[in-house]
DNA sequence: TCTGGGGTCCTAGGACCC
DNA sequence: TCTGGGGTCCTAGGACCC
């Protein structure tokens, strides 16, 4: 057991309570948020929860349960939730510079050092400071180690005693916890292996805590099984990660809206993920060498099935959004094959490398300093005056073909000027 | 009619080298 | 006709996460 005090702060329902941070009239309803193309849930509050709503349910299979009890369902606002996002954090940043962003709605603290007997009440502090500040319900859950820390959040999230903050850090509470969690419920134990485990008689927590033979947790569930067995015994393994690492691969795709059968559709498509990405690699400040792209029909349907990807290796790397349109357009033209039916493309970036640290290329072209000051130029504007304000040519001026639905969407309460709540 | 999007890490096995 | 031992690097695929 080691000294280290890992806080683990999540927020309820984050999407669903983006969308009831602007509608108090929905405080009392059931509310859901769909992905993109309103295609499935991928967030759901308590009450929806409990009228069987699953995670990742498909909306047309549920809608009449939603259309009978009322239900808000609202179409994915990324730009919404990435904004409240950030102003947790920066409020959790208030309190430690330890911090680590593990993704949207979830954040670790390390407040090793704090005194045992404070720290719970010092944690209700950083609960109610974030609902103050932000308006976001979030739960908190208190361990020596990660994977305890997440443990101890699932029980502040279940049991209402808990008021939302749940400590392990104490023998009796770590036990009850051990206890009670399932082992598909511990983080980094997904489907597959809690089958595995079962196999073993391993079901709870505890059990995996106590499984003696080290060996054969490490042989059947490799490194990370072992590290998340040695977590459970209160000896950290996975270190707080401070500062945000650069992507190593950048995927940009989207289902069609409507059915696709023409080149051009994809092409234009293609073209739209492309400059997602780029500018994404931009902001990194990264390059890439290599692309890859992959088209496919809908699986779900009773149709021919067609799905094939493709890539190339650059000989220099790029950001160059025109570059890279120009290699994805090359790879599409080598795997299209038309009279199918297609659902959704995707581009890749990968083999990425740091802008002013890759190697100039002998034999390829190299950015230019001019095609950097261009794309530059273009973040700038799109920045400033909102996405695609600038864009390609090939990203074509309407989109009807193939984007997504989105009929249930918010406004863009804080991220766009023109649609600000009005009092 | 309608089923998301974006990532990371680990390992086994092949290719290759001396 | 006979055919060792040791090492590194890369990749595809699987599993996991939110």
């Amino acid at each position: 057991m080691n000294d280290k005090i890992f806080v683990l702060v999540d927020c309820n329902s984050f999407y669903c309570s983006c969308e009831r941070l602007f509608r108090p009239d929905l405080r009392f309803r059931p509310v859901g948020v769909l992905s993109n193309n309103d295609g499935c849930f991928v967030s759901r509050t308590n009450e929806l929860k409990k009228l069987g709503v699953a995670m990742g349910a498909p909306y047309f299979q549920v809608k009449n349960i939603c259309d009978k009890n009322n239900v808000a369902v609202f179409s994915a606002n990324f730009s919404l939730y990435t904004n409240l996002s950030d102003r947790v954090m920066n409020t959790l940043f208030e309190f430690t510079p330890n911090l680590e962003v593990y993704s949207v709605d979830e954040a670790f603290l390390d407040l090793t050092g704090f005194e045992e007997k404070t720290i719970e009440d010092y944690c209700r502090n950083i609960k109610a400071t974030v609902e103050r500040n932000t308006g976001i319900p979030v739960g908190i859950g208190i361990a020596r180690t990660k994977v305890l820390a997440k443990l101890a959040n699932r029980i502040a999230k279940k049991d209402e005693s808990t008021k939302g903050v749940y400590s392990v850090l104490s023998a009796k509470n770590l036990e009850y916890a051990l206890g009670r969690v399932d082992i598909e419920d511990i983080w980094g134990i997904g489907r597959q292996n809690s089958a595995k485990f079962k196999i073993l008689g391993i079901h709870k927590a505890k059990q995996l805590r106590d499984y003696k033979n080290d060996l054969l947790i490490q042989k059947q569930f490799t490194k990370v099984g072992r590290m998340i067995q040695d977590e459970l015994r209160g000896i950290s393994c996975f270190p707080l990660n401070n500062e945000t690492p650069k992507k190593k691969e950048i995927i940009s795709s989207r289902t069609f809206g409507r059915p696709v059968f023409d080149k051009a559709s994809l092409r234009e498509s293609i073209a739209c993920y492309a400059s997602l990405a780029c500018e994404k690699l931009r902001k990194q400040h990264s390059v890439c060498q290599e692309i890859e792209i992959y088209i496919h029909t809908n699986p779900f349907k009773e149709i021919p099935q067609y799905a094939r990807a493709n890539s190339i290796k650059l000989i220099s790397p790029t950001c160059d959004t025109r570059k890279i349109i120009k290699q994805a357009w090359e790879l599409l033209d080598e795997i299209f094959i038309s009279g199918y039916e297609y659902k959704k493309a995707a581009i890749k970036l990968s083999r990425i490398q740091d802008q002013d640290e890759h190697q100039v290329s002998l034999f390829g072209e190299n950015d230019s300093v001019d095609d950097l000051k261009l794309m530059l130029m273009m973040d700038t504007i799109n920045a400033r005056d909102g996405h695609e304000t600038l864009k390609i040519a090939a990203c074509g001026t309407n989109k009807e073909a193939w984007y997504m639905n989105q009929v249930m969407k918010s406004q863009r309460y804080v991220t766009g000027w023109s649609e600000l709540l009005k009092v």
